[in-house]
RNA sequence: UGGGGCGUCGUCAAGUGGUAAGACACAAGAUUUUGGUUCUUGCAUUCGGAGGUUCGAAUCCUCCCGCCCCAGCCA
């Protein structure tokens, strides 16, 4: 069931099924799937088709079914299936009693393939793999008929029936659909539909030798699970003759009706399987789960929302044309959600100690502090202040350069919910010309409101105080990729990898509300950006990952004054 | 190359014969104790190209061009 209405915005697939459901198509009801293969993490292409599929199912009463396709034992695992499950339900979905998996089918599957065969639509075929592919001819010349192709129904059964029991070798024979050799559509040349495998299945075990190949296991499963509209990827749009064709020959009733629509392509990353497998195998990041990976359990550690992830996949839309989504999009998103829910709080990440010299040594003063300016009703925490602060490295600098409105010899600024400071001195490493500390004065008439004097104070700088700041490691993500189409580098894209995508900073300060904070809470450091507390805590300092920057006008100002 | 698809703003994407929605991005301005948020404004005389049909075409017809997918015992 779809969290919330309107959740995805109509589509060319939706026409389809409202026509439909005027024509009376499968009585009027309305049944998809989501199917993935227990391969691998789920990631946010996947997001897209979840979105899609239980939002249907939501906008016309009918249900989604949630059903794990794997029918080739290799590479599949119960920790996919576990991970795929908390997935979808993390992004806010209910599949109720039915959880399926093809597996589950084999049985059946089987029976199938027996009936194809009684009704001479399918035979054993001894060519190896080698002579299948010659055999099949290429995409300008028709394939040959293999010479296994007019075995008796009988012999067909019989070796069939062996093959399941385990008297050939992997890889000796298979079974296939006797369709039509010189089609023009490649997939409809006598396709496999068994192949032996000796190799167990992570939910049959040694139970199946023989497993049913995609084309096959697909269609039918749709079909007993009465699917009614089957959402696909582009690429299978070259089998739907052959998913209709297996239909057809085994099943009674309305036939589903595959649908194909463009699959997402996010700028800056990879969305292959394959290619997140390398990147995780290689150990070019920490794993699935890596905060920045485009998996859903790397967006849900790195701190996104279900909520922005789908608007996210609401705003891309479905279309079948060839996309490259702009990352920035994602990125709007979650800023947009967070921007209304995440408190606000203070934290210094790369730290500059400030001494304020006119404030009393022991004094300790606290601030009430709004934790959503815009937002009363999230109300407010206090805040502690004293005379030895840290504020950020950057919001001070000897030789400003213009338009800079933070510190600087001679100025006043005004630290965030509190007074306004004035630089007077600094201190500093000869040695390295690294900034020790500076020393301002406050001013006390300053702390509601603005100076009585009616100077203008331009600059606002984040703050924490020293002896109360809460240590902290922060990791700052930036995109994994170089480039913005990664996949254009073919087998060479691990060369456009990022290697600055992490940045660990060891030494930063939170402010003390955040030191019992519990992990997953997601917070806007002010000034900074979006971020969430890892669960992954390990000396007993936070670890804060950094979800998003905030909008950062200023430091696309400072790049271009750069060069 | 045979077959199957797709070409509308920088990126997504509506549009279904009546005169180019929206979002992101970008630009300018206003408000602001976050260079954040919010707000206002601007941003395709033209829909891959060329012909044709029509009073009228992104939408219909013809030809051409470009891109993607298919020759796994993967899904």
């Amino acid at each position: 069931m779809a969290p919330s209405n309107n959740l995805f915005p109509s589509n060319f697939i939706w026409e389809i099924i409202e026509e439909d459901i005027k024509a009376n198509k499968h009585g009027g009801r309305v049944a998809t799937r989501f199917p993935p293969e227990p391969n691998g993490y789920i990631h946010i292409g996947h997001a897209k088709s979840i979105c899609l599929n239980f939002g249907i199912a939501a906008q016309f009463g009918g249900a989604c079914n949630l059903r794990l396709d794997d029918t080739d034992p290799a590479g599949e695992s119960l920790e996919y299936v576990q991970s795929i499950i908390d997935d979808v339900r993390w992004l806010g979905f209910d599949w109720g009693e039915r959880l399926f998996y093809a597996s589950d089918y084999f049985d059946k599957l089987y029976e199938f393939a027996v009936q194809l065969i009684m009704a001479g639509k399918a035979y054993v075929c001894d060519l190896n793999a080698d002579e299948i592919r010659q055999y099949r001819g290429t995409f300008t010349e028709p394939g040959k008929d293999s010479p296994y192709r007019n075995r008796s129904v009988e012999e067909n059964l019989d070796l069939f029936e062996r093959m399941r029991a385990g008297e050939f070798a992997d890889g000796s024979c298979v079974l296939r659909a006797k369709i039509d050799m010189a089609s023009t559509n490649v997939i409809m040349r006598d396709p496999i539909i068994y192949r032996i495998k000796r190799e167990p299945h992570y939910r049959t075990g040694k139970k199946w030798i023989i497993y049913p190949m995609y084309d096959f296991a697909h269609c039918l499963s749709d079909a007993l699970e009465k699917i009614t509209h089957s959402i696909c990827t582009l690429e299978f749009e070259n089998n739907r003759p052959l998913y209709d064709w297996f239909v057809d020959q085994l099943i009674m009733g309305d036939r589903p009706q595959q649908i194909e629509f463009a699959r997402l392509n996010l700028s800056y990353t990879v969305l292959s399987k394959r290619r997140l497998i390398e990147l995780v195998e290689n150990g070019h990041v920490a794993g699935w789960d890596d905060p920045r990976m485009p998996t859903v359990a790397g967006m849900r550690r790195r701190g996104y929302t279900p909520e922005a992830i789908r608007n996210f996949c609401a705003a891309i839309g479905v279309a079948k044309n060839e996309n490259l989504v702009d990352i920035g999009l994602l990125e709007h998103c979650v800023r947009s959600d967070l921007s209304e829910t995440a408190p606000r709080v203070m934290s210094v990440l790369n730290p500059l100690k400030v001494i304020i010299d006119n404030y009393p040594q022991e004094k300790v003063e606290e601030f009430e502090c709004a934790n959503h300016p815009q937002k009363p009703e999230m109300g407010t925490r206090k805040v502690p202040f004293s005379r030895a602060l840290y504020i950020e490295y950057d919001d001070f600098m000897e030789e400003p350069p213009k338009k800079y409105k933070r510190l600087g010899p001679g100025r006043e600024v005004r630290l965030r919910n509190a007074y306004v400071i004035k630089y007077q001195s600094l201190r500093k490493d000869e040695r390295t010309g690294k900034i020790l500390e500076i020393h301002c004065t406050y001013d006390p008439q300053t702390r509601e409101g603005a100076p009585p004097d009616g100077r203008k104070i331009e600059g606002v700088i984040h703050w924490v105080s020293a002896r109360h700041a809460v240590p902290a490691e922060v990791r700052l993500y930036d995109r994994l990729f170089n480039v913005p189409d990664p996949s254009m580098a073919g087998d060479d894209f691990m060369e456009t990898l990022n290697p600055n995508s992490l940045e660990t900073l060891s030494s930063s300060f939170v402010e003390a509300s955040l030191k019992d904070a519990a992990p997953g809470n997601r917070y806007q450091f002010e000034r900074l950006g979006y971020f969430c507390i890892d669960a992954k805590d390990s000396s007993g300092k936070h670890v804060f990952n950094r979800i998003v920057s905030l909008r950062d006008t200023w430091g696309k100002i400072a790049a271009q004054n750069k060069p």
